[in-house]
DNA sequence: CATCTGTTATAACATATATATAACAGTTGA
DNA sequence: TCAACTGTTATATATATGTTATAACAGATG
């Protein structure tokens, strides 16, 4: 397992998010791999200091999105199956707002574009 | 006032985050300006038939955030003056998920560079 | 058979969201 | 001056969400 799960109890992010973010987060990075299994719900619980049940939402949000199945041998596994119309419309709600902040920050297209690029690198694309 | 608020409350987004996000949106739609007021905030608990305190929160986030002033005499004033090394560290934090999503929905730089700039044509450019 | 999976149930508590009623100080315009 | 309007604050209530806690269950493993 390559992932390094940490939780930030400072944040505003809800802790099954944060969970949630870094799983896909390393997916996309391919730091882990379809097939590949996750760290029990008790395992990751106890690995940063959380409860059981919070790992088991976060656990359930993935599944609920596509990015983990359940294996009754293995436990919960990644494997990416994603609704894209559900999936492209949410972001397309996400970025709009995001875009509204950075033209009232004053970026540029060129320069949210920049972002982009210097963003994606860290994903293999 | 060119603003036009509508509000979802079958959403999952909460109703003054909602109030936010189509303030900002119409910031960078230049549907207002610095210097317009907004509505007061029981006109606009009225006209969208929420609570008065729910519009006040959403104006109080707009203030804190630097999209809003308040005059005394005018109520709440649109005059943006964003932080923007905070909110550009938001914004990439908001983005390195985003972009991780869409990586696993596999869409390519291209596509999302291409995403961004059909958004991005609904703010003046 | 003991031990590990995810899952479910129940309970409890803190926080966030939203509403309701009420009041206050400053500003405006008649 | 005074009534009517600002945002703001206080208090209370209801509901939803997030998190923890304890416990049990069925299926799979070795």
């Amino acid at each position: 397992m390559d992932l390094v799960f940490e939780i930030d109890f400072q944040s505003d992010e809800a802790l099954y998010t944060q969970l949630c973010n870094q799983i896909i987060i390393g997916i996309a990075k391919e730091m882990v791999h379809e097939g590949d299994a996750l760290p029990s719900v008790r395992q990751l619980a106890d690995a940063v200091g959380i409860n059981m049940h919070t790992v088991n939402k976060a656990y359930t949000v993935l599944k609920q999105e596509g990015y983990v199945k359940v294996d009754r041998r293995k436990g919960a596994v990644i494997a990416v199956d994603i609704n894209k119309l559900h999936a492209l419309s949410e972001a397309k709600r996400d970025l709009r707002v995001l875009l509204a902040k950075a033209s009232c920050m004053g970026l540029s297209k060129e320069e949210i574009h920049g972002l982009i690029d210097e963003l994606y690198e860290e994903y293999g694309g």
